[in-house]
DNA sequence: CGGGTTTGACCCGCGC
DNA sequence: GCGCGGGTCAAACCCG
């Protein structure tokens, strides 16, 4: 829960990304060198490949969403972050080593496929996530993560790293 | 039996 | 004020 501490009270503008990742993975960093934060060239790379341009949209979207929602006069806004990962899979189900308890599932617009929204089940562990397959790519699916974990995985760490070994990783943080 | 999923209802912010 | 879209709740259900 300390580690949560002028993060999510929102004293700190700066909200360091890093800090989300170092939540994100306990221990060692090992695959986690593919990730990489996401300036503007997100929308400098739109248009570049025809494949990737569908799911660039799709993040450029969702960043412009959850950006609206933290533009408040009242500073007491709580900005959370939130990690957006574009990966590349058949299967929704990614096993980043934690347990996460399905809590719900909407369909979104100009999406035919649903959104489900997953919380971990660690006591005490608010960690949020939301999972997303493209309309134009169903081999592409966004998983974005709200928080961090606070307690360490609770599986081995074996999958995950080959997951991420064939995962292309995009992050953006708020 | 206990924990996770399903699924419709509810809730809330926002734009018209 | 109302409808819409997105996020969450919770009761029923499922499965080991």
């Amino acid at each position: 829960m300390e580690y949560f501490h002028g993060f999510f009270t929102g004293s700190s503008t700066l909200a360091p990304a890093t800090a989300g990742y170092g939540g994100f993975h306990g221990g060692k960093g090992n695959g986690l060198m593919g990730l990489m934060e996401v300036p503007e060239s997100l929308n400098v790379h739109a248009g570049v490949i025809s494949q990737n341009k569908s799911f660039v949209d799709e993040i450029s979207n969702l960043v412009r969403t959850e950006t609206k929602l933290e533009k408040k006069k009242g500073d007491k806004k709580i900005r959370k972050p939130r990690h957006a990962f574009q990966t590349r899979s058949q299967v929704d189900i990614l096993d980043d080593g934690y347990r996460w308890r399905k809590y719900g599932q909407k369909a979104v617009k100009n999406n035919k496929f649903p959104r489900s929204y997953y919380r971990c089940t660690y006591q005490g562990c608010n960690v949020k996530k939301q999972v997303q397959r493209l309309t134009e790519d169903e081999g592409i699916v966004v998983t974005t993560y709200e928080g961090m974990h606070s307690h360490p995985i609770q599986k081995s760490n074996d999958n995950f790293e080959h997951i991420l070994s064939q995962m292309q990783i995009y992050t953006t943080s708020f």
